[in-house]
DNA sequence: CTGCTTATATGAGCTAAATCATTTTCGGCA
DNA sequence: TGCCGAAAATGATTTAGCTCATATAAGCAG
C-alpha cells in the first residue's frame, strides 16, 4: 500500500488546489516520494535541475553559503509548499541548497514531466505566477532591509515576516534568526534578550513566542529611539 | 498618426515576442502610451496596481527607500522590459517605486485588461514565469551577497552583473552603483578608484568601461586577498 | 542522576565601513 | 570662453556590529 496519500498531499498545496481528480491523480502518478532525516540535503547549489519538489511532510531550509562559508538562509518552507522551481523553470542549476530540518518527505516530480503537465494547465501557471510574485516581493523587501536598515531593525523585521507566515510561536533558534536577518547570532542573541526584557518575546530553548507584536512593529520601523 | 508603434514595441520584448500579428494587434489595442522626463516618477511604493508597464524607449530604475530616507536600487530596466507586473499579478500595492531616468516612454496596460488578455494565453504565462524566475534568482543572490559579502565583493558583484545584462560599457554613476550594492557613495568611489589603479576599469563622468572581467571575477569571489 | 551536547548569555576589544568635511575635476551651457 | 552644478576624489574621525573568549543553562542519552 502506498505510504503518503500523494493526490492529497498536493491538493492540500495552494499550486495544485485548483486541480481536478483526475488531472490530480495524473501528476501524483508522475510524482515519487523522498523521505530525509534532519540535515539531510535534498539538493545541493549547483545541482542540474531535475526535480522539482512539493512537500508533504516536514520543513526545509533553503541555503546559500557566502564565500567565507557563511550561511544565508533564504527561506523555511513546510507542507504543501514548492521548492526548487525556478531552476526547473529556468533549466539551470539550483541556486540554493535544499536541506531537511525535521523528518521530512516530499513529492519529487521530474522537469519534463512537470512542464509538459503544467503546458495544458494554465490555471496552474497562473498560481505558480501568484507565488513567484510573492516570492520575488519578499526578496526585494529583504534587499532594501539588507541594504539600509540596522541589524535591530532586520531583525525585528525577520520575526515579523515569520509571525505573519506561521502565527506567534516561532520554531526557530538565535542562530537561525541570525541567518535570515544576516548578521551574527551573538548579535541576534543580545538583541532578543533586549526584547525579553521589554516584555516583547518570551522563549525557550529552540522556540520564540511574540508577545507584543505592536512594539515589535514599532521597532522595526522607527529609527532606534529605545 | 500614433506615435509609436505600440504593436512593434510589444513585438520586441521577450514576454510577448511569441504572439502573432492579430494578438500583438489586440494587445496593442488595450495600450496606452505615456511619456516622462528624467526624474519624474511612473508609480510610487504604495500606490494601487492599475497599470502594468512596457518599456517603449528609454530607462527606469526601480527603487525602494529604507526608514531613513537612503535609496536601495532594486533594478534598471530599459526598452522592452516589463515592470510593475508582481503588483499586478497580487493586487497588492506597488512594492516599490518607478522612476524614469532618462526621457521615458512607456506602453501602460490596465491590471484587469491585462490579466484577461493573458487568461487565454498561456505561452505568455510561462514567458511571465520565465521573466520571474529569473528576477527570483537574481534577489536571491544578491540577498546572499548584502548578508555575507562584505562591500568590495558585493560592488565587484554589482559590476559583473551588470556587465552580464549591458555589456561592458555601464552608464551609472558611483553613486548609483553605490545604491544598487548597499553601500555608501564615497566607498564606490573609493573601490572604483582602485579598480582603475589596477588597470581593470576605465571610467569617464556617469560611464564605467570594464577593461578586465576576469580580474573583477576574482575580486567578486575570493576573500579580499589584494 | 550524571555527563554531554547544543543553545543561550555576556564581556571586551577590533575593524570595516559609515559619516563628515573639503577639494578637485568634468562637462554642459550662457 | 569661462562659469556653474554635479560627479569624483580624498582625508580624518567615529561607530555599529563583528570577533573572540569564556560562562551558564537547558535538554537528552545512557
Amino acid at each position: 500500500m502506498p505510504s503518503t496519500d500523494k493526490a492529497g498531499v498536493l491538493k492540500q498545496s495552494f499550486t495544485f488546489s485548483s486541480l481536478n481528480e483526475d488531472e490530480l491523480a495524473g501528476l501524483a502518478g508522475l510524482a515519487i516520494e523522498r523521505s530525509f532525516v534532519p540535515g539531510e540535503f535534498i539538493f545541493w547549489d549547483g545541482d542540474a535541475p531535475e526535480w522539482f519538489y512539493i512537500i508533504a511532510e516536514g520543513r526545509v531550509k533553503v541555503v546559500k553559503h557566502s564565500s567565507l562559508g557563511k550561511e544565508f538562509i533564504i527561506a523555511f518552507f513546510g507542507s504543501g509548499e514548492m521548492f526548487g522551481e525556478v531552476a526547473v523553470f529556468e533549466d539551470k542549476p539550483y541556486p540554493a541548497s535544499a536541506q531537511a530540518v525535521a523528518e521530512t518527505k516530499v513529492l519529487g516530480i521530474k522537469r519534463e514531466d512537470f512542464l509538459s503537465f503544467l503546458a495544458h494547465r494554465p490555471q496552474v501557471a497562473f498560481r505558480i505566477i501568484s507565488v513567484l510574485g510573492g516570492r520575488l516581493r519578499d526578496a526585494q523587501s529583504r534587499l532594501k532591509d539588507l541594504a539600509g536598515e540596522r541589524v535591530e531593525q532586520r531583525l525585528a523585521q525577520t520575526l515579523l515576516m515569520l509571525s505573519a507566515k506561521l502565527g506567534s510561536t516561532l520554531p526557530f533558534t538565535r542562530q537561525e534568526i541570525a541567518d535570515m536577518a544576516g548578521t551574527t547570532t551573538e548579535t541576534a542573541i543580545r538583541f532578543m534578550s533586549r526584547l525579553k526584557d521589554g516584555g516583547i518575546i518570551r522563549s525557550t530553548r529552540g522556540k520564540i513566542i511574540i508577545l507584543n507584536e505592536t512594539k515589535l512593529r514599532l521597532l522595526s520601523e522607527g529609527p532606534p529611539q529605545v
